[in-house]
DNA sequence: GCCGTTTTCGGCCCGACTGTTTTCAGTCG
């Protein structure tokens, strides 16, 4: 038996190559329909869903029953899922690689393979290739010239890997966008333009680049759009058009016009599932919606709307922020808000309530076993005057412990605190606007649990972020343990930083057993970092939603080593409003003297 | 297979585009 992967993208794979064959099989097309639907949950979710299954929260994953559910467990437990493999068994292996093929799908995929009598899942895809250039698809059924050069362009995309499993990061997505916008923007009759889709939403990681245009001339938006530097036209019809992008990334556009832009935006921001559950629940009012706007059912008649607004407002509902359009909830928050019941939508924290950024590393040499900063304090204050702080903090990473002995690391950071202060005091002489300092340290959390600062550097430094920086594959107990032991090991450890310690795409998160790490950190009063790194984004949105409804509070950090990337702070702010996070959920909207207040523990 | 403000049974979002068709099937988002 294979051993199907355990990674997000493996797992939706498997329920989409079970939707195909079910498909095949012709079974219950609503059958179907739902394995695609946990397919496509499970490849847009933000966290694993092994450590979902290992808290026993499969089921909120939206489109995960019962019976997906069990075969996850299955998964997870042994490795292997028997149902699943019977079924994908009875289908010819060629098919399942012949489903990456953008434009082939179950039905046409089968097709090729009886036809064709391809017998190996490994040799399909050259197989194919071999077929359309020996002309043998055109004669066949359904089949014609065109389809058969489609399928050699799309074995071409295919092979240069150029689909859908590498998503971006929000910075590259945004350059992206910002492009495409200004180019529109410049060349075609735009009113109004828009990025949606999980770029709008602020999503981790995203696929497509989405945007919209309100316009009373489609035929010339198109048209400007059909001229942007692509590799291949994807489609165009009179509502949109679709190119892939030299970069490999698709970029999608839709335009409306302007008295139905409301309908439109509504429905290219998504989330598919957000969409579903709203449609699902306007139609049990009679209501059915489209990027068109609202139809009565009954009369047939469509009302349109320009602004979202309007349209969330004719369907009775407060306007949902982007953020939360993923089935999680939202929803019933909105309903409950309209009816004038608690718990309605959250009250989100902005990046204008952001007040200070606790997570700077300055060029100051600690000789640290990390990387320094690039910029002096002198220029980080300048920065932070930019961005309206009214403090930041510094948090360069503890002296290498290796190389120092504790004595000496003491020294270090008694005479860094002296210089931070010397330093401070005159920039502040120079401007008239007050930005404080807090000085911190992100200190190491050991193997062993241990912190990598001696007892008596502590004096030294105002509070302490603890990390992991080192040994992130310890097993979920070990790591647990080392966790908990590094947070509680003084009580100036205040924050606790990347808590994951993932990496975008690439590392996944430390094995953390979440509930026992919130009671700690509750207890203690110690905050969860919002690192807004684009790389890491660590928590993760839906920990943050789930520390948040424990009452836990945050701290969004940069995490720059360099004036110019404290601006990654909105990223941070967006993960915050995807977990549902409001200004008091967020202890860094606080003023200088509250947050020195909460840094200080009063049990020293 | 999923899911719950007309339902724990009986429904299931909505529309666009393409190619191969004479009215539609397949794919996509």
């Amino acid at each position: 038996m294979m051993t199907i992967g355990m990674t997000n993208l493996a797992i939706a794979g498997m329920l989409r190559n079970m939707a195909a064959a079910y498909e095949i099989l012709g079974e219950n097309r609503f059958r179907t329909i739902a394995y695609e639907r946990a397919a496509d949950s499970i490849e847009h979710l933000t966290s694993e869903v092994k450590d979902l299954w290992e808290d026993d929260k499969l089921s909120v994953i939206p489109g995960v029953g019962p019976a997906i559910r069990s075969h996850l467990d299955e998964l997870f437990r042994t490795g292997h899922v028997r149902h699943i493999e019977a079924t994908l068994k009875r289908v010819p292996e060629a098919v399942f690689p012949l489903l990456l093929v953008p434009g082939l799908g179950p039905k046409k995929a089968y097709k090729l393979v009886k036809a064709l009598d391809m017998r190996t899942e490994k040799r399909a895809v050259s197989d194919l290739e071999t077929a359309a250039k020996a002309h043998a698809i055109a004669p066949l059924e359904g089949f014609g010239e065109k389809s058969e050069q489609d399928i050699l362009s799309a074995i071409a995309i295919y092979r240069k890997g150029q689909i859908k499993e590498n998503r971006m990061g929000l910075p590259q997505a945004d350059a992206i966008a910002r492009d495409i916008i200004a180019f529109l923007q410049k060349g075609a009759p735009v009113r109004e333009i828009t990025v949606l889709g999980s770029l709008r939403r602020q999503v981790a990681t995203i696929g497509d680049i989405d945007i919209a245009v309100a316009t009373g001339r489609p035929a010339d938006v198109i048209s400007r759009f059909l001229s942007y530097p692509h590799q291949k036209m994807i489609e165009k019809g009179p509502t949109g058009a679709s190119l892939l992008l030299h970069n490999g990334r698709q970029a999608d556009l839709r335009v409306q016009d302007p008295r139905a832009y409301g309908a439109m935006l509504q429905y290219f921001t998504g989330s598919k599932n957000h969409n579903i559950a709203l449609r699902t629940w306007a139609l049990g009012k009679g209501l059915s919606l489209s990027e068109y706007g609202i139809k009565q059912v009954k009369t047939g008649k469509t009302t349109a709307y320009a602004t979202e607004e309007a349209f969330y407002r004719a369907l009775g509902l407060p306007w949902i922020p982007p953020e939360l359009r993923e089935d999680r909830g939202e929803l019933e928050a909105a309903i409950r808000q309209a009816q004038g019941k608690p718990d309605g939508l959250p009250d989100l924290v902005g990046l204008s309530d952001i007040k200070g950024d606790l997570h700077i590393h300055s060029d100051y040499d600690l000789e640290p076993s990390h990387d320094l900063g690039r910029d002096s304090l002198a220029v980080l204050l300048d920065r932070a005057v930019e961005q309206g702080y009214r403090y930041i903090g510094l948090s360069d990473h503890n002296p290498s412990v290796t190389n120092h002995t504790p004595e000496d690391i003491t020294a270090i950071m008694k005479r860094r605190k002296a210089f931070y202060e010397k330093a401070h005091a005159a920039w502040q002489r120079k401007h008239t606007k007050a930005v404080g300092i807090f000085i911190l340290c992100e200190v190491d959390i050991l193997t062993d649990g241990t912190l990598a600062l001696p007892e008596s550097a502590f004096t030294y430094v105002d509070g302490v972020i603890a990390s992991i920086h080192s040994s992130f594959t310890q097993p979920e107990g070990a790591m647990t343990k080392r966790v908990v032991r590094g947070l509680t090991a003084h009580p100036k450890v205040r924050i606790f930083g990347h808590p994951t310690g993932r990496l975008l795409p690439d590392r996944e998160g430390i094995a953390l057993d979440w509930k026992e790490m919130f009671r700690v950190c509750k207890a203690r009063g110690i905050a969860l970092e919002i690192n807004a790194h684009p790389a890491r984004l660590d928590l993760p949105d839906t920990i943050v939603f789930d520390a948040r409804r424990q009452g836990l509070k945050f701290i969004i950090d940069s995490d720059a080593h360099e004036a110019t990337a404290m601006d990654v702070m909105r990223y941070g702010v967006s993960v915050a409003r995807r977990g549902w996070a409001g200004t008091h959920d967020v202890l860094n909207s606080m003023e200088y003297n509250d947050l020195a207040a909460w840094l200080t523990p009063s049990r020293i």
